[in-house]
DNA sequence: CGCCCGACCCGAAACGTTTTGATTGACGCA
DNA sequence: TGCGTCAATCAAAACGTTTCGGGTCGGGCG
């Protein structure tokens, strides 16, 4: 309807005022300019379906959230946040679609790339062996990914270097003196509960001292308070925990408190995420944070790259995180430093993963 | 292609194929069920962007969330985690836009109307008058709004009675004898806060208590621990205090602890969205509880319905909210109960919205 | 003078649907 | 037999772009 509007108010045809529009050479310049005022003047602006029916590209970037209440947190919005703006600079839109997990999650996936909703996606919180990534890498759907998975097949991802990170917190709690570290985890099909906690054993190992109990769980408040309580209520508590995410050290500051101890002295915790709240829990809480705004810059590009042309292969970064001191840790209680060392139980793993169970650590 | 393919593999035309599939009745159902069967075979799915250039809609929905961090919070959060199951379930996207406010809000939605982008949007944190209701209004694009306005134009809207919430709140602090209770508000452009506020005054003013101080700012953790720090700073700091959202109850609290005081002995706090973490916070927060789950059904249901041709005028519901307290307010502390009441000063508004200004109460 | 080339422009096809209006037989009825 | 009716099917147009493969016209060159 509209390059016709133009055209025919010129008349001139529709092919050169699309080629004017588009910047080909062939158009005679007079003409170029004529045409470019009469489109400002009735503000033209193509239609992006019948552009896309053209092209065969859909203009749109999808995201596929956990709808599950407890997991899809702030880390999503503030990528949402993040990414949305940088992608409409590029003329595309995200969209976004709620999938609770297994295999409504698959089936979203596969809603979106056949029925040709999206040009490429972004996937956060990879899993060990993703089924998503396998997916897309079968149909050829460019993709970057938030974080990493286990396949050979070259993909487009950036992380943060979690095990640097928690080897980096650990060793913060070992030089204050702390000798029973625990570790509450997410399970560890997703990647980054791997990760953080190989950085956590790799900076007990290094200083020669037995990792204390790990536990995992969805890492949503609920399960850091039932999982810090668990910890508490053995017969040797630790004196220092780190936490997968934020949102699990409010949950186990909260039991923490509920025990009558106070974080920070009888216990140290650090986090994860640095999220708004971390500045203004009691007490502020010591965490890791990921620069999400760098991150999804740097995603958007990959991204980008692939969609015109580029290859996988050489698009792979991971980024180190960085400690915010604040005052949920200090130094071991004098009572209890370096203690009997205890063997954190190894148990076999729990039936269903959304179960808090002890990692063989 | 599809179609097509399905046609000259079965030798019938396109049409009768289209119209097979459509469930038109004048195929015959031998033709029917062999096209249906073809179809499965190939799995056949149709070509959305063709569907959408040959009907003229573009089967997305649009919701615009502000990108500011701070004001980019888990209420949206949870919006979109409950909306976009149920919009993929009416074979709908959720194509999201974060704009930064003022002008590149307006482009944004602009940028998703012209484009023909979408086919509705969901409007949410209205504000007095409301640029954007405006102009969708003006350009007949259907809408659900999360709030309500000051327009004399009929729109689709939901929206939970802040007024009665507030009132609801402040009854309980005047029940525990309590005689000065201040208000965190936020910037009374938006419409929740001036309701909110409403039911605060109205509630003091049918107990014949003179309201306390009233301050507002941006709703942030920040803002929170800010503003309860300005008003503990006083002479005479109010023995209550309701919070307009969690975030801001939650960086209270932290003012709170800070001047040493503790929350639900010293000061009653009062929250409102009940955030998941207002369980776990120190202590756990009185809250009012709005049904995100069941509102973001019920928006999408009007926004269907004026998709298929529903006038708004008809779609508008206020919703109550449900108190849920916990440990964070209680009797007022008996060296302060009825004590002199102190007359909140009356300020010019202050110059730009961000600022913490005293409200006239 | 005749030809060729470059500059500029355009018609038509294509992307995959849906829908309109027409066509084809078969059949019943007068 | 002739006509109307009904069921079943189909061709073609349309949605708004982009692009392919020409086409026309003037001017420069041999």
């Amino acid at each position: 309807m509209s390059l016709r509007r133009i055209a025919t108010s010129l008349g001139v045809s529709v092919t050169t005022v699309s080629r004017a529009l588009a910047g080909y050479p062939d158009v005679a310049s007079a003409t170029r300019t004529r045409i470019a005022a009469e489109a400002r003047r009735i503000d033209y602006r193509p239609n992006q379906v019948a552009r896309r029916l053209r092209s065969g590209r859909s203009g749109t970037i999808g995201l596929v959230v956990p709808a599950e209440p407890g997991s899809f947190d702030l880390f999503f919005l503030a990528l949402i946040g993040a990414i949305g703006p940088l992608l409409a600079r590029q003329g595309l839109d995200l969209v976004m679609m709620g999938a609770p997990g297994g295999a409504a999650e698959a089936a979203a996936y596969r809603h979106l790339v056949e029925q040709h909703r999206v040009d490429g996606l972004i996937v956060a919180r990879t899993r060990r062996h993703d089924a998503r990534i396998r997916l897309l890498l079968d149909r050829g759907i460019p993709f970057v990914t938030h974080g990493r998975t286990e396949t050979a097949r070259p993909y487009a991802h950036l992380d943060i270097d979690g095990e640097q990170a928690f080897r980096e917190a650990t060793e913060r709690l070992l030089g204050f003196g702390h000798a029973q570290i625990a570790l509450l985890n997410a399970p560890p099909v997703y990647m980054f509960a791997r990760h953080r906690a190989a950085g956590w054993r790799a900076a007990l190992a290094a200083a020669g001292t037995a990792p204390g109990p790990a536990l995992h769980a969805e890492p949503t408040e609920e399960n850091g308070d039932r999982l810090m309580s668990a910890l508490l209520a053995r017969r040797d508590p630790p004196t220092a925990v780190l936490c997968v995410t934020d949102r699990m050290a409010v949950g186990a500051l909260h039991a923490i408190a509920s025990a009558g101890l106070r974080a920070g002295r009888d216990i140290s915790l650090i986090g994860y995420d640095d999220l708004p709240i971390a500045r203004y829990t009691d007490p502020p809480l010591t965490t890791l944070e990921q620069p999400i705004e760098q991150m999804a810059r740097r995603m958007v590009e990959m991204l980008v790259a692939q969609l015109d042309g580029a290859p996988a292969a050489g698009l792979n970064e991971v980024w180190p995180a960085r400690l915010i001191a604040r005052r949920s840790d200090g130094p071991a209680p004098p009572a209890r430093t370096s203690t009997l060392r205890i063997t954190p139980r190894a148990t076999a793993k729990g039936g269903h993963e959304d179960a808090s169970i002890v990692d063989r650590a």
